[in-house]
DNA sequence: GTATGGTAAGCAAACGTTTGCGCAAGCCGG
DNA sequence: CCGGCTTGCGCAAACGTTTGCTTACCATAC
C-alpha cells in the first residue's frame, strides 16, 4: 500500500499537518528552511502522492469527470472522448467513460452511479428530448454539458453544431445537382439530431419549392442495419428516389451496401449524403459526401465549459454552436474523389 | 448536494449507524420490523446512495477500474474498452479510460494519477517490453492485467492471442498462394506484438524453406502513415515483393493507398494481409485478409481476471491465450469477397 | 523583569461512511 | 427475586487528508 502522511511524519519527526502544508505549497506557511528541505527530500524520495479518496472527502472534489455516450465503438464518440480527455488531462482530471447503447435505463443507472461516486461533472452525448435524466442533473445542480444532442432547448450548457443548417446544406447540395426525388433516412423523433436534421431537410425542400413526399422519409436510426433496411424500402418503391440524405454516416453505409447488392451505381444511379464525416467516410468507394462534425473540438470545448462551471462556480448556460461544413466526395459528384483518381485508372 | 446519513438519522430519529446497517443489509443486524420499515421507507423516498468517496475511504476500495490504451480512436481498443465495461458494469464498477498515444511518459503519468485515485485495478494494453511502469505496478502490488501486449513474459496476468501463430498462419497463407517474395511491415522491436509477429513471419518462411530477405522487413509501426511509407519503400525496390504481411490492419490500409496510387491491383499485383480484423477491414475494397483478434472478448476476460484478483484476493498470474483465426478476403484471393460479388458486376 | 511580537510547528475538527463493541431494557428460568 | 440471555439500538473509532487556531519558544523592546 502507498505511504501515508502519518508514516512520513513519523519518519521525519514532524507533525503530519506540516508535511501536508509543504506538499501543498501552502503560501501562508512559515517554516525554517532546514525543516522544509528535510521534508521536501523525504517527499521526493518516497514519491508521496496524497490519497485521492481522503483528499476528495475533505475537499469535496474528486478531480474526475464522466463522459456518457451511446457507444465508444462509434468513431464519432471515440473522437469526442479524445477531445474531452485532451482537455481534462492537462488540468489534472481523469475521465470515466460510460456507454449507454442508447438505452435511457442504462443512462439513468450510469448517472446514479456517477453521482454516488461524486464525479465533479458530466458530459452527456446520449440525451433524448425532454430527457428526465438531464432534468434530474439540473435539479441536483450537478455540473454538466450536453454535446451533439440536447434535451430541452437552451436550458443546459451545450456544444454542438447547427443541425438544421447542416441538413439544409446537404439537401440543397443534392437539389443543386439536379435531384428532385430526395429521400431522407431519418433519426428518431425522440432525439434532437433526428428532428433537427429532418427539419433542415424539409426546409431545404420547401425553399426549393419541392413538395415533400412523406413516403420518402423513413426512420432508419443511427446504425448501419437501420440504414440498410430503410434503403431497401426506399429503393423498392415504384417511383424511387435518386438521392438519399442520411441522418448519419453509418446509416449511409447501410445505403451503400444495399445499393451495391441491387447493382445500383453511386452516384450515377443513387447519390448519397451522410452526416458526421467519420474516418470511414473517405475510405468508402466512392467517398461519402457528408457534413463535417468536429467531434474532437466538441470534446475540448465541452470540457472547457464544464471546468469553467466547476472551478469558477459560474453557471453559464452557454451554448456553443459550430457552423457545419459540407464535404463533397464521390457519392454525389463523379470524380470528386481526387485522391482516388489513380484508382479509377487502375480499373481499366 | 445529495443527502447524508446524518440528515437521514435526524429525520427518522435513529442513529446513523443503524441506517447504514439497514441500507447495507447487514445480516447480523437485530432490529424491530417497525423501525426497519420506517428506515426503508425513508431510504426509498430519498433515493439515498452512500457517498462513494467516504465509502471508499473506509472500505479501501473505490469500485473503479482503469483502462490504459494507446488510443481509443483505434477501433481495436474501442472494442476492448467495451468488453471491459460490459464485464465491469454489471458488477458495480466504473471504468476510467486513459489514452497514452504510445508515449511511455504519458503512460507513467496516467498510472501515477490512477494510483493516487486508488482505482481498484488497471487493465493495460499500452505496454512495452520490459516496461518500467509494469514492473512498478507489480512492485506496488496493484492488481493489473495486461492485454494484447505484454512486458515481461509470464510475470503478469495476461489476455491476448498467440501472435507468433497468427503471423505464421498469415504468412503461410501467402506462401500457399504461391508468393515467394513476401514482405513484412513490422512493428517496433520494443513492443511484444512487434517482435512476436515478426518471429511468426520468419518461422513460416523458415518452415517453407524460404530464405528471409532482411530488405523485405521494414518497420512501419501501427499507423496508416507508417504503413504507407513502408510500402513505398518496399515497392520501389528493383525486385519488389508480391505480397505484404502487415503487423496490423492500419498499416495494411497504408499499403492499400500506396498500391492504389501506384496503379497496382490488389490482390493481382500485390497481396496484402493485415492483423486484428477491425471493422474497417471488410469495408475496404477489396476486403482485407486479416488475422481476427476478438478484442471485445479480451476485454471481458481481462476484467474477469482482474476482478478475481481484486475480490478473491488471489494473485493468479494466469495467462489466457486465444488461438488466432485467419479471415480470408479479397486482398489475397480473388473473389473471396462473396458479399461484394454484385459490386464487381456493377463495375462493368 | 515583563510586555510585545514574531517564528515554527502542533492540535484537533471535519469530510461521510462502516463496524466492533457496549449498554439498557425486557424476558425467562430457577 | 435475581442472574443471565435476548433484543434493539447507540457510541465511538477509524479511513487519510486539510486547515483554522493555538501554543511554545525565543528575541527584542520597554
Amino acid at each position: 500500500m502507498p505511504i501515508t502522511l502519518k508514516q512520513l511524519a513519523d519518519r521525519v519527526g514532524v507533525h503530519p499537518s506540516t508535511i501536508s502544508r509543504v506538499a501543498n505549497n501552502d503560501p501562508g506557511l512559515r517554516i525554517s528552511p532546514a525543516t522544509r528541505s528535510r521534508i521536501e527530500a523525504l517527499l521526493r524520495e518516497t514519491e508521496y502522492r496524497p490519497n485521492g479518496i481522503a483528499r476528495g472527502l475533505k475537499l469535496q472534489q474528486t478531480l474526475a469527470l464522466a463522459v456518457v455516450i451511446p457507444d465508444v465503438t462509434n468513431p464519432l464518440f471515440a473522437a469526442l472522448f479524445r477531445g474531452v480527455e485532451d482537455g481534462a488531462s492537462p488540468r489534472g482530471y481523469n475521465v470515466v467513460l460510460c456507454n449507454t447503447d442508447g438505452s435511457p435505463d442504462r443512462q439513468r443507472l450510469h448517472l446514479a452511479s456517477l453521482t454516488a461516486r461524486r464525479v465533479d461533472g458530466v458530459i452527456l452525448a446520449s440525451t433524448f428530448l425532454r430527457d428526465p435524466s438531464v432534468r434530474w442533473l439540473r435539479q441536483q445542480r450537478i455540473p454538466h454539458v450536453l454535446v451533439i444532442r440536447f434535451s430541452d432547448d437552451g436550458l443546459d450548457p451545450f456544444v454542438g453544431s447547427d443541425d438544421v443548417m447542416g441538413a439544409k446544406v446537404a439537401t440543397q447540395h443534392l437539389y443543386g445537382l439536379g435531384h428532385r426525388r430526395i429521400a431522407h433516412l431519418a433519426g428518431q423523433p425522440t432525439v434532437s439530431t433526428g428532428v433537427l436534421r429532418r427539419r433542415g431537410y424539409l426546409a431545404a425542400l420547401a425553399d426549393a419549392g419541392v413538395k415533400a413526399d412523406p413516403e420518402l422519409i423513413v426512420e432508419s436510426g443511427y446504425v448501419e442495419d437501420g440504414g440498410a433496411r430503410g434503403t431497401e424500402r426506399l429503393l423498392s418503391m415504384r417511383d424511387r428516389p435518386t438521392a438519399i440524405f442520411a441522418v448519419n454516416d453509418m446509416a449511409a453505409v447501410g445505403a451503400y451496401s444495399v445499393a451495391r447488392r441491387l447493382g445500383l451505381r453511386i452516384p450515377d444511379d443513387l447519390a448519397v449524403v451522410g452526416y458526421n464525416n467519420i474516418p470511414l467516410a473517405n475510405r468508402l468507394i466512392p467517398g461519402l459526401t457528408t457534413v463535417h462534425v468536429p467531434a474532437h473540438e466538441f470534446g475540448i470545448m465541452a470540457t472547457r465549459l464544464l471546468l469553467d462551471q466547476i472551478e469558477n462556480g459560474q453557471r453559464p448556460a452557454r451554448q456553443v454552436v459550430f457552423q457545419p461544413e459540407l464535404v463533397v466526395r464521390g457519392s454525389t459528384v463523379v470524380g470528386a474523389d481526387v485522391e482516388l483518381a489513380p484508382a479509377a485508372l487502375m480499373r481499366e
